[in-house]
DNA sequence: ATATCTTATGTTACAATGTAACACTTTTAG
DNA sequence: CTAAAAGTGTTACATTGTAACATAAGATAT
């Protein structure tokens, strides 16, 4: 699963990652009008679900948003799995890893013949700050 | 947290169980206005919203869809973990529930200081017949 | 290097999903 | 019984996402 790399897919990385947080599609698309003022939202939803599929970024289908990989690791990776801890509150979501989560995972998937391509988790609750 | 049952809570209920599959808002929609003929979006997403607090539903947040947790348990059993297996080509959903996860997803969770509400996960991928 | 095929992007028009705000009704609690 | 709270009706609209076709850019073979 090669990555290519293009202007389009640089310039919406670029703005994904001078965010520093997850961007809902039509932030996206103002910040990228910027620079191309006739972009429309074909172009990015385009680009985001290539970039899904390769890993690069993680929809956030309870918010309707799209963030980097924060971590090192894709699925390559196996024997790891991403937590998104989505704040209910105040719509922070922040990343993290577990090794440990892994075994069991895969255990689960195959007692019931699921063959999973991401497992990026959401979990959804409170942050220390809204508690 | 105490559940408290409507006429039009139950109709919606009953839709969805009918349905033995999940079922996007506007489809229960088109569904209750069968018998309520001048039913509208914010009907069905208020009674949705509802339900789902009190975990009688699930939200399918990738698919946009809502199904009633297909399990005995609710989240007052704090140590069991469901599961919803959604298939990437067919759009099947299916539950399931393991009770072996929960300590270690509590374990992650208190590491990073988050407090869960409703720890359902989705697992994207392909199920046994479209692989 | 050029014709061809594939991949990527531009563009228009629209579909699908979800909500704010206010009015009215029913239920609950004192 | 009355006031407050919870639930529902209704209008109007905001947000999110996509189909379909056109054009452009990049890859491949001869």
């Amino acid at each position: 699963m090669v990555f290519k790399t293009t202007k389009l897919r640089n310039e919406i990385l670029k703005i994904l990652r001078r965010a520093r947080k997850p961007l809902k599609a039509y932030e996206i698309l103002e910040q990228l009008r910027k620079i191309r003022p006739n972009a429309e939202p074909p172009t990015v939803y385009r680009v985001l679900k290539y970039l899904i599929e390769k890993d690069v970024i993680h929809e956030i289908a309870h918010e309707h948003s799209y963030t980097l990989c924060q971590l090192g690791l894709n699925n390559a990776d196996s024997h790891s799995t991403s937590f998104l801890f989505i704040c209910n509150a105040c719509h922070d979501v922040f990343e993290t890893s577990d090794t440990q989560l892994a075994k069991p995972l895969e255990r689960i998937c195959e007692q019931n013949n699921f063959f999973v391509n991401c497992s990026t988790i959401e979990l959804l609750g409170h942050c220390e700050k809204c508690h």
